[in-house]
DNA sequence: GTAGGGTTAG
């Protein structure tokens, strides 16, 4: 006989030895009190009600009532327990054992089950194989996982089944969907039921790519499994991973029966998309439809719309909502609702929701440090990862990212370098493309384009548009023409699609007055058919979000908006304001450039903001793009003379506007 | 009589 895992022969452990060791066996520290008193009263209530303690089905009654509690720990316990009386497991004490090790991705404990099962001739049963293949996937290794597979002579769907989400689980979502071709092909179709399709189906959203879930989603019609609302669930999940939203869209509508998981997957879709406003729709939907009751995750997922659009209104009212449902103690609705006021320009109010929250992991943290970041409050969010480093989880690789990016934001060179290495030495984190990303626009933007240039040189992975965006920004800033043309070339290359690098390059030529070149990049841009991102601007009222494009005339108050924006320019320029054009492509006049500036959407918005609201009012924009610098220092005056705070958030960080000056203090 | 596989979230 031959050991289907290696690793397995290494293995001398007396059969009724505890299977985790001895160490961890007083309760992890992340438990509390209370469920530690819970889980021992509910060992001992098994230990007292297991009347004959040699009877094998009372022990595995009991390690199957700790599994399904989650105490994992007591049921391999128990399991221990059982052994030590030589009472001989048979083919029901594995599954819920193997669980419970897999619950904890302790291989340890698998691998010694896995031995016993083996001496025991269990181990081809078709429970205890699933339960094998299950284990080793969710201890990631898969290659045990698929020696345990191809060790089950005979095989059912379930078998199949878990080795499909074991290469799922372990990022091999072509080798999964590989898997259920073999299953097809070996088993014939009847076999497959809506388990295993919604298995494959979760590879297919991995792939994210049109055609495989396209395909799928023939092959699952022909089987006659679409109908299925689990099915039905990740289908459109598959498609909105590819991109394809309106067939998303279309299985919602098409299905016959909706569950509380088809709710959330498609408002998740939708605030994940940046469509927040089909978000709340669908939300306000679900409410009337009463079929569905929302729950943790729609709060979630709502939250993440309304942090997306910006609306504050929103938000506070599905937080009132989180309250009366007494969900604001969930973990993940506590986390979105930081999110969603640190998104929303409300930092202070996340902080407070922040330190009600009893339950923290560690994208709570992660988050409230990201939140005070994008303000420019890299002080505080240093603080707040102080706190963490001193009564939280420990940190990950998103953590360093969100305290990295706050150091750049505040401009915090010294502490940003500082982490950069400690993150790598003290806490044995290799940096990622998004550090680098952040330190290469901390470096550039204080002025060491160089360095950073010699930071991408030397990185360990290949560099991506961020990093190369960060790079032209600065060199945008610093004047640096010789970098700009390295980093936009690479940045073409990249992301061909988007021609604000080709702005950006341009207008480096400008400021170096190469107007030869600034013409070259016209015609580039005309050759290669290049279309301009629309930029928007947006602004929540009583609940609605009004959204303004470039000289947009289609708002029901255009007249008065672009009136109010008249008379703002004339007391503007009075106060000293001159135009500034350097952002506007140079390929039309001044006095053109000058009205295509008085009309950018921010202005719009921020007219049509200041018209909507009472005197006193802080007002707040959201602008998809970066804001341009004429923006930046008109805003800046027009706080000053209406007497305003305004809050812009682009697509970069929040600005905040008072007397006269910006939080940010190093826009060019 | 009992045990095993799946979808949504920050």
């Amino acid at each position: 006989m031959k050991l289907s895992c290696s690793k397995l022969t290494t293995i001398i452990t007396p059969l009724f030895h505890p299977l985790l060791p001895a160490k961890s066996f007083s309760f992890s520290s992340s438990s509390s009190s209370v469920s530690r008193a819970n889980s021992k009263t509910l060992l001992l209530a098994h230990f007292n009600r297991i009347v004959d303690k040699n009877s094998v089905s009372s022990w595995n009654s009991a390690i199957a009532d700790l599994a399904r509690a989650g105490d994992s720990r007591e049921a391999l316990h128990a399991f221990s327990s059982m052994r030590k009386l030589y009472v001989k497991p048979d083919r029901s004490s594995f599954p819920c054992a193997l669980k419970s090790s897999a619950a904890l991705g302790s291989l340890c404990s698998g691998q010694q089950l896995h031995l016993q099962a083996f001496l025991l001739g269990l181990h081809p049963d078709l429970f205890v194989a699933s339960a094998l293949i299950d284990m080793y996937s969710k201890c990631h290794v898969v290659d045990d996982a698929r020696k345990a597979f191809d060790d089950t002579p005979v095989k059912n769907v379930v078998v199949w089944t878990s080795m499909i989400v074991g290469y799922v689980w372990n990022e091999a979502a072509r080798e999964a969907l590989h898997t259920f071709k073999c299953f097809f092909a070996e088993e014939g179709g009847s076999e497959v039921d809506y388990v295993a399709a919604v298995s494959a189906l979760s590879a297919c959203a991995r792939i994210a790519e049109r055609k495989v879930t396209k395909g799928f989603h023939g092959a699952l019609v022909k089987l006659g499994l679409e109908m299925e609302t689990g099915v039905g669930n990740t289908l459109m999940d598959a498609y909105a991973k590819c991109g394809v939203l309106d067939i998303a869209r279309k299985v919602f509508d098409e299905m016959s029966q909706r569950d509380n998981v088809s709710w959330n997957t498609v408002i998740a879709v939708y605030a994940q998309n940046g469509l927040s406003t089909e978000a709340l729709e669908l939300y306000t939907l679900m409410l009337r439809s009463g079929g569905a009751r929302y729950n943790a995750v729609t709060l979630s997922a709502v939250l993440l719309g309304c942090a997306h659009a910006g609306a504050l209104q929103m938000g506070k009212c599905i937080h009132n909502q989180a309250i009366r449902m007494c969900l604001e103690e969930d973990v993940y609705v506590g986390t979105s609702i930081v999110d969603m006021y640190c998104k929303c320009g409300r930092v202070e109010m996340a902080r407070k929701a922040f330190n009600r929250m009893k339950d923290k992991n560690i994208k709570s943290w992660s988050a409230m440090v990201a939140g005070y970041g994008m303000h420019g409050r890299g002080k505080e969010a240093l603080e707040v990862f102080d706190e963490m480093r001193k009564s939280g989880p420990k940190p990950n690789h998103i953590t360093f990212v969100s305290v990295l990016a706050a150091c750049s934001h505040a401009g915090l060179l010294g502490k940003g370098r500082h982490w950069f290495t400690a993150m790598q030495e003290e806490y044995g984190i290799k940096p990622e493309v998004e550090h680098y990303g952040c330190m290469v626009d901390l470096l550039g933007r204080a002025g060491c384009i160089e360095e950073a240039y010699d930071l991408i040189k030397a990185m360990r992975v290949k560099p991506d548009f961020m990093v190369w965006g960060a790079l032209l920004s600065a060199c945008r800033v610093h004047k640096n023409v010789k970098l700009a043309e390295i980093s936009a070339k690479k940045l073409f290359e990249l992301d061909p699609k988007n021609c604000g690098y080709y702005v950006l390059l341009s207008n480096v030529y400008a400021d170096a007055g190469r107007w030869r070149d600034v013409e070259k990049m016209r015609v580039l841009m005309k050759q290669r058919k290049m279309i301009k991102t629309p930029g928007y601007s947006s602004v929540e009222l009583k609940g609605r979000i009004h959204v303004f494009l470039i000289g947009d005339r289609r708002h029901l108050k255009h007249e008065e908006i672009y009136d109010y924006l008249d008379k703002l320019t004339v007391r503007m320029q009075e106060a000293g304001y001159v135009p500034d054009t350097r952002s506007v492509l140079h390929d039309v006049d001044e006095e053109e450039k000058e009205t295509a500036l008085r009309v950018h959407s921010e202005k719009l918005a921020v007219a049509f903001a200041i018209l909507s609201t009472a005197p006193g009012t802080t007002v707040q924009i959201i602008k998809n793009l970066r804001v341009c610098s004429d923006c930046h220092s008109a805003i800046k005056l027009i706080a000053k003379l209406v007497d305003r705070e305004i809050v812009v958030r682009d697509s970069h960080r929040f600005h905040h506007f008072r007397n006269g000056s910006c939080s940010c203090n190093d826009y060019w």
